[in-house]
Formats: C-alpha cells, sequence, structure tokens
DNA sequence: CTATGATTAAAACGAACGTATGAATTATAG
DNA sequence: CTATAATTCATACGTTCGTTTTAATCATAG
C-alpha cells in the first residue's frame, strides 16, 4: 500500500484546482489546466476523485468541514456562557461571518482564495454546485438561525430570515468581487496602505452587517408598522419604515 | 432589405439568451441550447450577433443602456429638486437600487429574469464579462457615488464606497440566489402568500441597505474612534465600533 | 528478491463546443 | 417579373472537453 507520493498529488491537485475554480469558475476550468499546473498525469483527477465533480466537491468539502465545525464549536461556547440567556446579535454575526473571514489570515485553510472560491459559487450557475452547498450549509444556518431568532424575540422570524440572507450576500461578495467594483471606481482609498484588506475589512464588514441587521423594520403597505421596541436597539419610531434618512 | 423575420429573430435569442444565461451561467450555456430554444438556424447567432461574447454583452446592453439612463435621469431630477442642497441617502439608495428592484415589475425591461442574470454575473469569473459590466457602470456609480459624497460629508469616502460595495453585493445576491438559501432552511414563511416576492423584498432590502449605510463607522485597532455625528444618525456613540449590540 | 497492490504515464475515445461555408430561400427595389 | 440583397438552412471544420483504457513504474510486505 504505497502512499507517499499520493498524497502530495491529492494535495496539489486540490490547491491548484481551488485557485483555478476561484479564478475561472467551474466550468471555465478545465481538466488539463489543472492536471498540467499541478504537473501530475491527466488522469490523476479521475483516479483520485473519480471525476470532476467529486474534485469540487472535495475542494469545498476539506475546508467546509473546518468552518462548519468551527462555527459550531464558537455557537455551542457563547451559549454556554450565556447560560439559557439570549445571545448579543453581535456576538451571533461574529460567530458566523467572523469565523468564516478570519479564515482568510489562515493560509492552512485556504485564505483568501479559498473565501473568494466561495464567495462566488454562492451565485454559481451550476445545479449540483448550489445544490451541494445548500447541504453542506443547512445544519449550521439553522442553529444561528435560532440563535438570531432568540436573540431578536420581537422581530418577526421571516424578517431575519431575509436579513440574513442579505448579510450573506453583502459578505459573499465583499470576498469575491474584491476587483469589480475596483475597476469601476477610482476607488477612493485615502488611506495608507491597501494590501491590508483584511483586518480592515472585517471591522468594515461587521459594522455594516450588524447595522442592517438592526435596521428599523421595513413597512409595507398594508401592515401596521412593526417597530423594535426592546431597549437599546437604537431604532427609535421616528425613523422606522423604508425612507430612514439622516436629517 | 429585408428586416421583417430578422428582428423577431434577433429578439427571440436575446430572450432566450437571456433566460439560458441566468439559468446555466455564460460558460454552461451552449449555441446549440440557445438556438434549439429559439427555435432558429444554429448558424443564426453569428450571423446576426458574430459571435457567443457579442450575444453576451448584447444581452446586457439591451438591458442596461436603459437602466443607466433612468439611473441617471432620477439623480438629475433629485438634484435639480433639492437645488444645491444635499440629497437625502435613502433618495440616492432608492434612486440607485430601488431603480434597479423596480425592473423585476416591467417584463419589457426583462424582469426577474434580468435581474437574476445581472445579480450572478457579478461575480461571474469569465474576465471579459466583468470588464464589460465594469465598464457599462462605471459612469453612473461614479455618480452616485459622488452624491453619497456629499450627502454623507462627515464621513470618510473610503468608508462610502466600502458600504456601497456592501449594498452592491447584497442587493445582487438577493435578487440573484433566491433559491440557494430556500433549500437551505425551512425558510419560516409565515406571511400568507409567497409568490408576491418583489413588493415585500424591495422594502425589505432597502431597510437593510439603508441600515448598514448609516451604520457607525467601524474602529480599527489603531485610529481613533469615528463616530457618526450628524443629527439622526440614529447611532449614538454606546453603540459604536464594531461590537454593537442590543443591550 | 519476489509478489502484490497502488500509483503514474501515454494515448485514445466519443461527444460537444464555437465557428465558418456555400447553397437555398425569402423579401424588397426597380 | 427580374435583379439584388438579406436571411435561413444544412452541413462540416477543427478544437477541446471529460473520461477511459492499457501498460509502465513505484513502494512495500512476506
Amino acid at each position: 500500500m504505497a502512499e507517499v507520493k499520493s498524497v502530495d498529488t491529492r494535495e496539489r491537485i486540490l490547491d491548484v484546482a481551488e485557485r483555478l475554480f476561484m479564478g475561472h469558475g467551474y466550468d471555465g476550468t478545465s481538466m488539463r489546466m489543472i492536471t498540467s499546473e499541478a504537473a501530475v498525469n491527466l488522469a490523476a483527477v479521475n483516479y483520485h476523485f473519480g471525476s470532476k465533480e467529486s474534485l469540487m466537491q472535495e475542494v469545498f468539502r476539506r475546508r467546509l468541514d473546518w468552518l462548519n465545525e468551527e462555527r459550531m464549536r464558537v455557537l455551542n461556547t457563547l451559549e454556554r456562557e450565556a447560560a439559557g440567556k439570549a445571545l448579543k446579535p453581535s456576538q451571533i454575526v461574529d460567530g458566523f461571518f467572523g469565523t468564516l473571514l478570519r479564515m482568510a489570515d489562515d493560509e492552512k485553510r485556504g485564505g483568501t482564495t479559498f473565501l473568494r472560491l466561495l464567495g462566488r459559487t454562492l451565485t454559481d450557475p451550476s445545479e449540483f454546485i448550489r445544490t451541494f452547498l445548500a447541504h453542506e450549509y443547512a445544519a449550521v444556518v439553522d442553529r444561528y438561525k435560532e440563535a438570531l431568532f432568540k436573540a431578536l424575540p420581537d422581530v418577526p422570524k421571516a424578517e431575519i430570515v431575509w436579513r440574513f440572507h442579505f448579510m450573506l450576500g453583502a459578505t459573499s461578495y465583499a470576498i469575491a468581487g474584491t476587483d469589480a467594483l475596483r475597476l469601476v471606481t477610482d476607488w477612493q482609498i485615502e488611506e495608507s496602505d491597501s494590501i491590508d484588506r483584511m483586518d480592515r475589512l472585517v471591522p468594515r464588514l461587521m459594522s455594516f452587517l450588524l447595522g442592517g441587521l438592526r435596521s428599523p423594520l421595513p413597512q409595507f403597505s398594508d401592515a401596521a408598522a412593526t417597530v423594535e421596541t426592546k431597549a437599546g436597539h437604537t431604532t427609535t419610531a421616528a425613523n422606522a419604515g423604508p425612507a430612514v434618512d439622516s436629517k
């Protein structure tokens, strides 16, 4: 049972595939691109993973297994320390999105490459990929969803689910499309450095997410206004509704 | 110069291509899928558009030309009515994102199909697509960016650009991935109908975007706290910083 | 060392891809 | 009606795709 070179081969394929899938998408990345860049034989992918689809799934599973466990672990710890009391929304948001974003610093867990891949893949057209990702996420998302329900008892559950959706979108776009808007605008970076990206992106994004999560509830045409009532929710009735303004 | 049937052919190709590109992505949609569903000859695309890339660009240009003009028109009207005074952030956000979202109701402008396509394409891996989209968006984004700078003079410009980025992400994900999270969670829709999507999505998303845009500024490790000072910004110093909580 | 199973290598498979060609068909102009 | 340009059509080209096959190479156990 020889397993010396094969481990390296497997890992090298996964690393290259991760990077190429990130840059060119699933359909846009060919087996020959992967195997030639990884300096392995063309048949190696099918030998080690069975098919291109299975390779893609393994690329994600390698990272998501850890991420899911870490997210669960963080939430368990938080709830244990809270001793039955509801968590603070910021704790929950940080447990879910902060844990994800901190992977950027951990090159061993894929770093920014995997983050960008994940961000782009959430809106990937390929059917089997979205199905696979949804299945991988299901349990963890449900747990965090429930935590948010408990943390925000006055907010309709449907509203929380929607805002979770919005937070996911803002995050995945932030980690995926760092180039898109950069080309569009002059980017207006007055600040000194520009490669520090992540350590400044995280607080920026967190602030945005929490602002959105805790924003006054929308008012529909028919329904009566449902406004946050809990003390400290910063939201006042004065600026509730979709037309919240600064003056 | 016969142009009777060709117009129908062109439009039919564009309509089918728009729908298929939305569902399967650019690489995942073949010429044969398009031409067979559109009931035209395989060579029709190359005859009318030259190439697959040109077809893709025409699919977008057909919708974006109108969207860009409308966004410009709305902003011009707002600024004319404001008579030099700064606009309200909600007006600017609604002008940019509301105008986009309202395309969903206009089947003549592509409706939800184009919206979902646009949302997914912003993170599309194909190089030429992102370049093309960035070029199409540049002028309008710059104008709205400037409007936000003027509306929020106390907020650092870099911060505004980031939050614009985040808003774009939340929006594109909201209109693109309506299925992704639906599979993950039980979706917790307590409300009656579920097909009304857009007319309830718009105020929901708007509320979220404004909450994020007007959220207290993040505090970095080194820098001093920069907190919104303008009256009515709802944000109090007590819950400024990345760890904003409800209690 | 030899036998055995795991891995790598080179080559080929059929299918699907985007595109191009030239003839047939259709519509319009004079 | 005839001539001419625009469009549609059937078909084929050359490439690239993911996968498979068969043989060669490697590492380890007995």
